[in-house]
RNA sequence: GCGGGCGUGAUCUAGCGGUUAGGAUUUGAGCCUUCCAAGCUCACUGCCCGGGUUCGAAUCCCGGCGCCCGCACCA
């Protein structure tokens, strides 16, 4: 059996994931995550937030999965968030476009049997309604991401005004995908874990540059060979756009590694042009080497200023940040000033609007008449009504709309990615022997806790032991059953980095022993130093 | 969606028109057991769903659902 096969039989059979509604003959595109592989999602989130919210000092937030019509219909993924697809009226065939010639789609002339053609769309969103009596569309989220921009004034406000800052948001997206295959890779509902950090769109620098700018990546860029060299490099060299991109990069491996993926299956390559999302102006995408070829993981995208700009917009919500010049400048500016004294008069109810008209217009250099327009008329209005005054301004800043580096993740991808990588066989005794070599931040049992036999007292101490480590916050399975060997067996195949073994010798010394997943070793440590001693190992070196 | 292959206990599989669907692993109970899937006894769990052909279908045919491979795409 491939590897492929040897994790998918591991995950079902210890209860890391499988086929949701199997006993309703499955449903395409779903999965459950099991007990185990519950836990271990939830590891990779967290060490996703020891990243990004601790480490990056992201706001995280937590926005709903239904969105109005309107918010996707602004985003533009109602209009662009679709698979054309070209169906055949004879033979019934369906192509996606991109699969034909332009000829092809030029003569709608099937390739198969040279029917007619019929040009359709067909949009990746579920669609949902909102309310019971007025039922008013909506749909299941594409991306977290829309709920973050749309909280973008309050977030600005909370962030206390300054950029750069970032948001986060961990959950689930929809994408009513027209094949989902290969177990996790695509799903239909997914977990996803999105950073949104807004920068100035003049000032795409990075704090923190220096301390990743030494690390080495793989990278493909668009249009060009794979190559490895330094994040600071490729920037310097221009092949990464801007700084806070080539951080994110580099902050993406580091992430990466710390989880458990192989370095040497992974690499950077960038988007060409026309398979960018609607949103994006530049993109990266993480990809890892799995026994399905390279997937994507990650996308680092430039989305520039293209989604506050769309919900300012719809909305009219201010969607803009204030940049601070360092020394405050004085303007000149000419205005335009009615004489309210002669409008009023003279116009009577119809002077409000030339007013809002005049306060839109560019003063004209000299005196002159303006031309404006009451109830459908053009009316030259004349000098004597308005003043061009020139003014000084001291002006201390602009608001413009922040540009948007997003680095999001899949996390569903990147857990079989985990696995596959860190998925060992070797042989004992003429039998196939599984280890999962996870780190152990992200195990989902840290520790089994085993009583060497089941009599002697042995099972009460290490009952205790186990509850002690329980409560100090260490997740432990405890396993009386079979052999210390089938013991420390079952857990070497769901990753457990550690197995503590209450003896003989514990009742004598009040030590246990503490056995290491992957070398077999054993050290022996004092039973009131475990908790500890486990802390402390679990870190990442 | 298209083409090809495939659906047998939790997992891996035998069975190819004819008794009560066989094995291995796992799991549970018990015996045994002083550190790496030891042994023994017992036990639980299965032909993806629906229709058809047939005296008789896990097996042949049709449809659905699912999985895998190829074509292709956004995490």
């Amino acid at each position: 059996m491939d590897v492929y096969s040897q994790i998918i039989s591991l995950a079902k059979r210890r209860g890391i994931f499988h086929p949701s509604y199997e006993i309703y003959g499955g449903e395409a595109g779903f999965y459950d995550y099991g007990p185990l592989g519950a836990l271990l999602r939830h590891n990779v989130q967290n060490l996703w937030r020891n990243f990004y919210v601790l480490g990056e000092q992201c706001l995280e937030i937590s926005t709903p999965v239904i969105a109005p019509y309107e918010v996707l219909k602004a985003s533009g993924h109602v209009d662009k968030f679709l698979d054309v697809v070209v169906t055949c009226r004879k033979c019934r065939s369906a192509f996606k476009a991109e699969e034909l010639s332009e000829e092809q789609l030029q003569a709608l002339e099937c390739p198969s049997c040279r029917g007619p053609l019929e040009k359709g769309r067909m949009n990746l969103m579920f669609e949902t309604e909102i309310g019971a009596v007025n039922r008013r569309e909506a749909f299941l989220r594409p991306e977290t991401a829309q709920g973050i921009f749309v909280n973008f004034p309050l977030l600005y406000q909370y962030a206390r005004r300054k950029l750069p800052f970032g948001v986060v948001q961990v959950g689930r997206g929809f994408r009513n995908e027209v094949s989902p295959r290969q177990g996790l890779y695509r799903l239909r509902e997914f977990s996803m874990a999105e950073a949104e950090i807004f920068f100035d769109p003049e000032d795409k620098t990075h704090p923190r540059f220096g301390e990743v700018a030494g690390d080495q990546v793989n990278v493909i860029p668009a249009g060009g060979e794979e190559l490895r060299s330094s994040v600071g490099r490729l920037m310097e060299e221009g092949i990464i756009n801007n700084q806070a991109l080539a951080y994110y990069l580099a902050l993406t491996q580091r992430f990466l590694l710390a989880a458990g993926i192989d370095p040497a299956k992974l690499r950077f390559r960038q988007h060409q042009r026309e398979e960018m999302a609607h949103y994006a102006r530049d993109c990266w995408d993480a990809e890892i080497h799995t026994a399905l070829g390279w997937i994507e993981c990650v996308g680092i995208a430039d989305r520039t200023a293209y989604d506050l700009t769309a919900h300012m917009q719809a909305t009219g919500a201010d969607m803009t940040a204030f940049r601070a010049y360092g020394e405050p400048v004085k303007e000149k500016r000419r205005r335009i000033v009615p004489d309210m004294a002669k409008l009023g008069p003279a116009f009577k109810d119809r002077a409000k609007d030339i007013v809002e008209q005049l306060e839109r217009m560019e003063p004209p250099p000299e005196e002159s008449a303006l031309q404006v327009t009451l109830e459908g008329e053009r009316v030259m209005l004349d000098p004597e009504f308005f003043e061009v005054v020139e003014e000084e301004v001291t002006v201390t800043g602009k608001n413009v709309i922040p540009h948007v580096i997003e680095p999001s993740y899949g996390i569903d991808r990147i857990i079989y990615s985990i696995l596959e990588h860190n998925y060992v066989e070797a042989e004992k005794e003429g039998e196939r022997y599984v280890s999962l070599r996870l780190p152990p931040s992200i195990a989902p049992v840290t520790a089994g806790v085993f009583p060497l036999v089941s009599k002697d007292g042995l099972p009460q101490v290490a009952l205790d032991l186990d509850r002690h480590l329980r409560e100090r916050g260490i997740m432990t399975f405890y396993d009386e059953a079979g052999s210390i060997g089938r013991r420390y067996a079952r857990m070497d195949e769901i990753g457990t980095p550690f197995c503590v073994t209450v003896d003989h010798t514990t009742l004598e010394d009040d030590t246990v022993t503490v056995r290491f997943r992957d070398t077999t070793e054993q050290v022996r440590v004092p039973r009131h130093r475990l908790a500890a001693w486990i802390d402390e190992n679990i870190r990442p070196q």
